[in-house]
DNA sequence: TTGAAAGCGCTAACAC
DNA sequence: GTGTTAGCGCTTTCAA
């Protein structure tokens, strides 16, 4: 370990007090310690020392309170989904936003909504100027949080596309979200591709936009699957069995099934089995997600749609900063012409389920 | 939804604008809000009006710079430990974390810990003010994370015991710990109670304090157990199997056994069981931790002993607080009269393993 | 009880 | 190139 200046108790240095002991002004200290050019090199090293000797650390509130950045941004956590919080996906996307986060020297900041009333706390935090910008999940549609977020005025993206997104100009927030549509068209297509003719599909809850993307994509492709051959889940386990059992009873000749997860994939999968039905031979199965710790697990391992889940935590910052930097140029937000949001592509990952 | 101030694009009001539409000075608007007393009521509801009608909130930046407080605080997590994300044990901490600070109208800010370069950034953090103190988690011995803590001069607290703690009077940063060591005396002493006689030790890793307290518990109960009757595991399953393994190797007869933690005590009970050897019958089997997803599931279900995870996190806020609290009171820093760290109970809790 | 005014520590024009 | 100076928006004496 380097000699480090041990603290000198009492007062934090200021910036005053670097400039006292480097002979210099205010002026120059602050503009080495920010980089900027156009200090003559002795000077710069003698407030350098100064510095290092000083222990000095920028104070944050000075600062932000005149350049009205404050180098942080919020990770919104709605209550419903604190669960997300044990789940693969859910860590994955904020390491990805954290690392983004990181190499744009921005600091995260996690935001937990616990209930209703939080959202008044939120709103204070959020417009208070802590934060440059807010990062959200995809929330339902009677959620507060697009309604705090644009009373408050802070630029936002969301992760998923929102329901009401597309709905309401006023509302258009950026987002990013997975090519679900096209993914769950892949998925069908492959099916198809296998020789399947009578393709089930298993949906996910009609209230989240991913599964009713994934459906879509399942219809693009089977122009005319009746409803005889979708079923309805809500993302777990339980449920895809349940599916199952369902669409076995409405079609006992089905020879493929995409489901809109890999959850109920193994669900189905199970009651596949239970039935002595085999997988590939008689129904091959495709699920979505490709959270490896289900899709490896299962016997057989599932063939799925993968996307990339890091990728899109920090395409959702690096948006953000775009509409950032946007608003430092003086544009008004909101102003329409708000940085796309950003759909990224899947791929079907091949396993032996089908 | 009742009506909300619409968003005035453009800047936000400030006081002064406050101020002027309330016809009051700033200082009276400052007082009423922040609740000062000592303001008549007529003004008060004046400036309360113009508050709303203005969708008025405070800036935090300026606000922190007079007042030195700012009304967050910074969870840092290491990134070895990254993992504990999808750890149950952590979630539950973090909430207790997120729901006691809420009810001391402070914002949690999640600081990650990717790499060594990181302590650079986060001492920048932690030093720039951005928060009023931080909290950590039980690090490994030549972590640098209590050195930026101590260089910055920023009060905390820490979740679990450090390995460091007590050994030098410097270090004395307060902790929260489970009452490691008291519970494994309860375990081993139920498993005497049970008339077992010939009780054995799965142990965690020696450098962590949690298993080397639970190792003390055991052998303050057993004083003259002997080595062969400790294994050494790293509180995965697999370790504990292995070390179930070696016990029984070195003590065919072992009537009981120990394990520092839940994992190790399902790895052991596979073990036992492909022995041939039942349980509680022929070996009675204690664990720790009580995380039911393992405790549960088992066949049979564990007995163990449980901490109560979110009621730590709460108190390690409390803690932080009060530290804050005596600093505002103009309190030097580390002036040997620092809160002392506090242990909550543990309990044991009765399933069919023991 | 209320208002005027002095900063908190920093950045960014603007002078020199 | 470097220094001087005017705020950023707020709290907090101190007067009135």
């Amino acid at each position: 370990m380097p000699a480090l200046p041990e603290p000198t108790p009492g007062a934090r240095p200021t910036l005053e007090a670097v400039a006292a002991r480097a002979g210099v002004s205010r002026a120059t200290v602050s503009r080495v310690v920010n980089g900027a050019a156009g200090v003559r090199t002795p000077l710069v090293e003698k407030v350098r020392r100064a510095v290092e000797e000083l222990g000095y650390i920028p104070n944050h509130a000075a600062r932000t309170l005149v350049t009205r950045r404050n180098g942080a941004v919020a990770v919104i956590i709605a209550e419903p989904e604190f669960r997300i919080f044990s789940d693969p996906f859910f860590e994955q996307q904020v390491r990805g936003i954290s690392r983004e986060l990181t190499a744009h020297d921005s600091q995260l900041v996690l935001l937990w909504v616990e209930g209703p009333g939080d959202y008044d706390r939120i709103g204070r935090y959020l417009g208070g100027g802590h934060v440059d910008g807010a990062l959200a999940f995809s929330v339902h549609d009677d959620d507060e949080l697009p309604g705090v977020i644009r009373r408050v005025q802070i630029p936002a993206v969301f992760g998923g596309r929102p329901g009401w997104a597309g709905a309401t100009g006023e509302l258009a927030v950026p987002y990013v979200d997975a090519d679900n549509r096209g993914g769950a068209r892949e998925a069908v297509r492959h099916l198809l591709s296998l020789g399947r003719r009578r393709i089930g599909h298993i949906a996910g809850p009609r209230d989240q936009t991913s599964a009713v993307d994934r459906l879509d994509g399942y219809r693009d492709v089977l122009l005319d699957a009746g409803p005889g051959l979708i079923a309805q889940g809500d993302f777990t386990e339980e449920s895809g069995a349940r599916a199952m059992a369902e669409l076995l009873a409405r079609r006992p000749d089905l020879d493929g099934v995409f489901a809109a997860n890999d959850l109920m994939a193994s669900g189905a999968l199970r009651v596949l089995r239970e039935r002595g039905l085999r997988v590939p031979e008689d129904v091959a199965l495709v699920g979505f997600d490709d959270m490896t710790s289900i899709a490896e697990a299962t016997d057989p391992p599932l063939t799925t749609v993968r996307q990339d889940v890091e990728g899109m935590g920090r395409l959702m910052v690096r948006l953000l900063m775009r509409v950032l930097n946007r608003a430092e140029n003086g544009d008004e937000p909101g102003a329409g012409s708000a940085p796309g949001s950003v759909i990224t592509p899947t791929e079907l990952v091949r396993r032996a389920s089908a």
